[in-house]
DNA sequence: CGGGAGCGTGAGAGCGCTCCCGGTGGTTTT
DNA sequence: AAAACCACCGGGAGCGCTCTCACGCTCCCG
């Protein structure tokens, strides 16, 4: 219904709303921007040229005098394999999309193929695209941090970075994670209760802080755990049956087994079910993340410690946009970091 | 390394290169976008100034008159559950975004929550924060598509739309999809030559042209297929579950099935096991799409057809970046449709 | 009734870049 | 030898917007 733009090729201006509207272009501008200062007759009269016109602001003219883009890159990292197998990325994208959509802010997605790659990112980043960036999973080895602190790009973490608290300085970054060694403690708690004693661990690759995390939580209930009781994986089903093989050579009394995480859990139960053992009769399995179509779909279900993926994906969006709002008023000296722990909860199903 | 930028606080602009080379704006401009004609020798001293300084180009100031954005939005509209379940968007965006980086071209992703999103969508997409779109899996009620017709947003589908071929004219709409319908005739063959005479069929969403082809092949080899051997899921692993107790109890003899998607087949699988079905003794199945991590890890194994997801991604990409190049050098009258159909190779594993 | 206070508005500069156009110097053509 | 032609480079306009500043108007107080 709207009718069509001044020029039939281009966009109309902020200058054709004025002019249709009978104001100047810094009124016009005004109203676009919140109306205030404008008196109300003014502004209906600004709001229809808007309509009438269907004028849609240039982001790239705004952009280039406020030096603000209203966007924010989202970084992901990642090892192909789990990207595809893990819907942890999905849903905390979408807690993301969510956040930043509230916000008007749009989410431009940066995926990192190989180590090659993070030259186009640091350019991405310095080029002005983005007010700020939120990044994964990271590994200790990461090069992202220095690149964002070099350029001074605010940025939120996904799960806690291997390297706060480095040497000295508590290495000011901002992230959220879920409460993973809470979580396991109480997997472990879980598996004490109903009567196991030799509880094994599957444990992430050990570069990942909810990895290790997971490990010290497991560790904090067991304090004389058999070493033999711990393998390493990598987060993936095929990861979790290899561990749970080894496992089971190494210490073939197990009577349970807590995984750091669902996929490898479901590798592990199926190499469990291989051996003839049965689950949770012989041994007792918890996993982590409650992932659906894999916790829920596996047989039996997956007893496992949930975190809230998509709120965790939220909480970031909401930190950086904070900061990012933050350091449009207050002295540019940079917000000073934040971080947020989210609790998480056991599901108890039939696998325990 | 590379030296600090002029002024501490902000990035050095192009005036700043061109000075430091001691040549105009113009010039530092012509060596930035390529250097066609510009002496080798003052392209270096250019090349030099802008290492020393740091430059980056701005983007905006760049968009705002040169009227591209250099980004591509990414519009995913798909109920919550299936996007998390099925690898399938993962690895197609996965796809889009190496052939985009690969091009110099960043990806904005737009993640449709409800309808209510499409005004938003619409706003951004008139905005001219991207120079085109691609979308995926429409249904055929869509929105999307009479937006970005009215708006003269270069668009390419990922999956052939349920309304091309509209009345009287094909609605020239760029697409890349599968051969869904010659993949599923090779599947069902293929349960023929093991010898399967009553072959189901676990149908996907019919409002998904990704599940009309798949019957459609299927019906094109068993011309006298019995209806009571069709029923129709959602592409989960739980509407496939459904789907499969439904046809056990239409058709107690069937011998086979042949499900739309590989995650409707892990659900069928499970019905089976619980009514003591052994899999491919009893009955065969046959999955679709070969998504790792659900085809291979079931239990058998599911013989699948294959498509080359990544692959489709790429040629997404690929054939709109060629359109926007088009569309910069030729009349803007607006490039021809074109797509692409992509084939499809049977898997064959432990499950038929 | 004069003069500040204060609100609402307009004029204008300028963000950093691209691109057209015109100029310069050197090389080829008639 | 002059004329025409290049290849290369610089000047300058302008993309659409925001934001500062100054100006005019109303209002109220002394």
């Amino acid at each position: 219904m709207p009718a069509q733009p001044s020029a039939p090729g281009s966009r109309p201006t902020l200058e054709a709303v004025a002019a249709r509207a009978g104001v100047s272009r810094a009124t016009a501008s005004r109203v676009v921007n919140g109306g205030e200062g404008v008196r109300a007759h003014v502004v209906d009269k600004v709001r229809v040229a808007i309509r009438e016109l269907g004028y849609v602001p240039n982001q790239a003219a705004r952009t280039l005098v406020t030096r603000r883009t209203g966007a924010v890159a989202v970084i992901i990292a990642e090892p192909e394999v789990r990207i595809f197998s893990d819907p942890f990325f999905s849903r905390q994208v979408r807690g993301i999309s969510k956040e930043l959509t509230a916000h008007d802010t749009q989410l431009v997605l940066l995926l990192v193929e190989d180590r090659g790659d993070y030259d186009r990112i640091e350019r991405y980043l310095a080029g002005g695209h983005v007010d700020g960036a939120l990044a994964f999973s990271l590994h200790t080895d990461d090069p992202l941090p220095a690149i964002t602190r070099r350029i001074g790009m605010p940025t939120v973490y996904g799960g806690r970075p291997g390297w706060t608290g480095g040497p000295g300085e508590p290495g000011g970054v901002s992230y959220v994670d879920a409460d993973n060694r809470g979580g396991a403690r109480e997997a472990v708690r879980h598996l004490l209760e109903r009567g196991r004693r030799r509880i094994a661990h599957i444990a992430g690759p050990l570069d990942q802080t909810s990895a290790t995390d997971r490990l010290d939580g497991y560790r904090d209930v067991l304090r004389e755990s058999d070493p033999a009781l711990i393998a390493e994986g990598d987060f993936t089903s095929a990861g979790g049956a290899r561990a749970m093989a080894e496992l089971l050579e190494r210490a073939p009394g197990l009577d349970a087994v807590f995984a750091a995480n669902d996929l490898m859990a479901t590798g592990a139960l199926r190499v469990l079910r291989e051996r003839g053992l049965g689950v949770p009769a012989d041994v007792s399995l918890v996993g982590f993340d409650d992932t659906e179509q894999v916790a829920e779909a596996a047989d039996p279900p997956l007893t496992t410690v949930r975190q809230d993926i998509e709120g965790m994906g939220r909480l970031m969006a909401g930190l950086l946009l904070r900061t990012l709002a933050r350091g449009r008023t207050a002295t540019a000296g940079g917000a000073p970091p934040e971080s947020v722990i989210t609790p998480t909860t056991l599901v108890r199903r039939a696998s325990s």
